[in-house]
DNA sequence: TGACCATTTTTACGCTGTAAGACAAGCTGT
DNA sequence: ACAGCTTGTCTTACAGCGTAAAAATGGTCA
């Protein structure tokens, strides 16, 4: 094992919340996954906070925009990416969701982002307006989409439909599948964009 | 004071997480603001999931689409209840946006939402993915709201907009000022109800 | 009085984030 | 070669957390 550092920090923080959930991301644990004492990580991270902020740079820095053509086409690639990559690490969903993007590297990110809009020829608060309706848009419908999986894993009952007559026929009708997501996410985003020209 | 119960409970939960944040609601601080001690509560309540469960409870209980005439008017009318009441208790936002819809009122709510719209003529599939792509799109948004406040309180630099220029000009032309969200809450909502006709 | 009961408190355990300081190893300048 | 500084790690400690288990309280009824 090499030298340690904030990349392989995040690194083992990343892979120890996808295997285990964040719920079990302790700075203890982090420290074990990395063959060192808890201590040993704030001298390259100042908190746990900033942990959990290294985990958001990691999502927001992986994917981009990349404007060419008409913009609701590639807006509509960017959305189904940044889904794809949140569905690529559940755990962390959350954490994108609630904290706000605040390390250097994911402001740079999102900076970038924003800059090739402009370079498209939208003004720069257009430009942020749209990024910020197709995440936060995207974050929404993928967090929705997560709920269930930490639901059922919590307790056997999945859900009385003694007494929920529509959701239960709403369930066997297919709701929550993977492909009613699929479907709702599709729908939804092209409503957005079509309507936000 | 009178007698203690489930219901007093999530009243003082969510006062306290209002007042102080979720981070600070912790079953000792709310025995306290109940005059009790902490394990006192675990006689009306199992565990702290199920008082966070509550609280979801809350706010989901307390809207309900009002279904009659054109189905986007009252659509978008469920659409800024929601959102207006999510505003009104930021600090719990992130527990609705995270947490499934789990306790039994909360379903029955929930439900009860859905049957109204099921009066109105749409198979229980369709209302309640139409219920979900609103409400799914109005937590997004919200969460999205709220971010920077909390951000804000953390530490003095609002951002280092020195390497940033997009940004600097998107703040400066208005971007997440509370004028900018209600506008784009207002376009977004109303593209979504269009397009999902 | 004594037994039952609902409610509350006490005590305890293992876990958390992290402040403060000790410790070891390697590099530098003399 | 020696001293001293830097870099990295570990030890110890503290206050707080959720909650299991058992004990204490107080009221109501026989």
């Amino acid at each position: 094992m090499g030298r340690l550092s904030r990349a392989r920090v995040l690194d083992a923080a990343l892979a120890l919340a996808d295997r285990d959930g964040i719920a079990k991301l302790s700075m203890r644990r982090l420290g074990a996954e990395l063959g060192v004492e808890a201590m040993t990580l704030y001298y390259y991270v100042p908190n746990k906070d900033a942990v959990l902020d290294g985990l958001v740079e990691r999502i927001v820095a992986s994917v981009a925009p990349r404007p060419s053509g008409p913009r609701a086409v590639w807006m509509g690639e960017f959305a189904h990416a940044f889904r794809a990559e949140l569905l690529r690490h559940p755990a962390v969903v959350p954490l994108v969701a609630t904290r706000p993007v605040a390390t250097p590297e994911a402001l740079a990110a999102v900076e970038r982002a924003a800059a090739a809009l402009v370079a498209e020829g939208l003004a720069p608060l257009r430009a942020f307006q749209l990024l910020n309706a197709v995440t936060t848009f995207v974050i929404g419908h993928t967090l929705a989409e997560l709920d269930p999986e930490g639901a059922r894993s919590r307790h056997e009952p999945p859900v009385a439909t003694a007494e929920l007559p529509c959701l239960a026929q709403a369930l066997a009708a297919g709701l929550g599948t993977r492909a009613d997501h699929d479907e709702r996410f599709e729908a939804a985003i092209k409503a957005l964009l079509a309507g936000i020209e």
